[in-house]
DNA sequence: TTGCCTATTGTGGTTTTCCGCAGAGAGCCG
DNA sequence: CGGCTCTCTGCGGAAAACCACAATAGGCAA
């Protein structure tokens, strides 16, 4: 992962100094932007952490960083600062996944109490993503006709059945069968659709704070 | 399950009405109630539908009826209205799980597009919720011992391991096994797998507007 | 052309699962 | 005491899964 780190966004150099004062008071590693685009240029998929995000910006917004990086499948925890929040912005941003929206003046106790708790979620997230990622890896190494065979596995059908509905002989189902735990990595069908029982988990959730 | 309608919590009559008025004219079936005390009387697991709440009420508040809901495990999703909201009580609901939060006054269009939304939100929830209800109406009635085997078989182990962890014989593993499954109504373990998936998923979730 | 991957099938045998039949001991309740 | 449930066990057989060895055939790339 590229950067496990909270990143600053904010054009205000003071606003920027503060924060990352603040956080390196409290042994929390940061890195400052000054601007939402500078930030995008650099974000990826695999960035770890959590964004403590100014709203109004000159230039690209925070809201609209937000959107860009939503879009390029950046799941990093969003924290906005505003100083003129108004209600329908900041539930338009949580209903879109923003971890947190703060109005300035922030106390300092409770930002960095919420930073923390972005970074423990994200480091949940980012262990599940890998492990998804992994599973996908070896999916994409499956052949057609090993998917085909597999998804009729994880229906519970026998192989008989499955020989049937490709019209192919049972002893080909079992190559096919073992060839796919082996590239899987399980060991039982059981394994398998407990392995790809959490691809469908619904990827946007948070916890309360 | 009980009450399958829009739940219109204020203490003004005026806006009672209006509120029922715009969702009849738009055919969609409300229920209003004059204040938190009453409803949350009414309130139980199984209401299906929405919940149109007013913030600022004499006695308990919307807020307050909203914490009690989720103590009682009603998961009722919850609209806020309020004509003096501000920022932090509006993301601190959010992040406990409410479904919007809407500003006084509102556009009718869009709150009524809030309500649909929150309907077919919920009817998911209670399909699901009774699943999951029926799931472990079923693991109730499983043995303490037949817990312990399925847990094993769940883990991916062989009857012959199974028996030699638990110390009995594999005949005695094969006849839990069938009783499991019986009482559990699938035929086999990865229907078995698949069912107890969904026991695990993120309750705490909802889509984007 | 040769080599690799994929898909296919067969033979024969072992292991595991699943099931019916049959029975035993412990604990609980009317 | 007589049912009832839970737990445990054995026997024997059918069905299914698993596996090693062996082979055919098409497609594709070095």
């Amino acid at each position: 992962m590229k950067g496990a780190a909270t990143h600053i966004v904010d054009d205000d150099p003071a606003v920027r100094d503060a924060l990352q004062w603040l956080l390196r008071s409290r042994d929390v590693p940061s890195q400052t932007w000054d601007s939402a685009e500078r930030f995008l240029a650099f974000a990826s998929r695999d960035v770890c952490g959590c964004l403590l995000l100014d709203v109004r910006m000159p230039g690209m917004s925070g809201i609209e960083l937000f959107d860009r990086l939503r879009a390029l499948q950046c799941r990093l925890p969003v924290i906005f600062l505003t100083g003129h929040g108004d209600v329908p912005m900041a539930v338009q941003a949580l209903k879109d996944g923003a971890f947190d929206f703060i109005e300035k003046p922030y106390d300092d106790n409770l930002l960095v109490d919420k930073v923390l708790a972005a970074i423990e979620h994200d480091a949940k997230r980012c262990a599940r993503d890998g492990a998804i990622q992994l599973l996908q890896q070896r999916l994409a190494l499956l052949t057609q006709r090993e998917h085909e065979v597999m998804q009729r596995i994880l229906a519970g059908k026998l192989n008989k059945v499955i020989a049937d509905e490709l019209d192919i002989a049972m002893r080909t189902v079992e190559v096919h069968r073992s060839h796919i735990f082996e590239k899987m990595q399980v060991r039982s069908a059981v394994e398998l659709s407990q392995a790809l029982g959490m691809l469908g988990d619904a990827p946007n959730s948070r916890s309360g704070s």
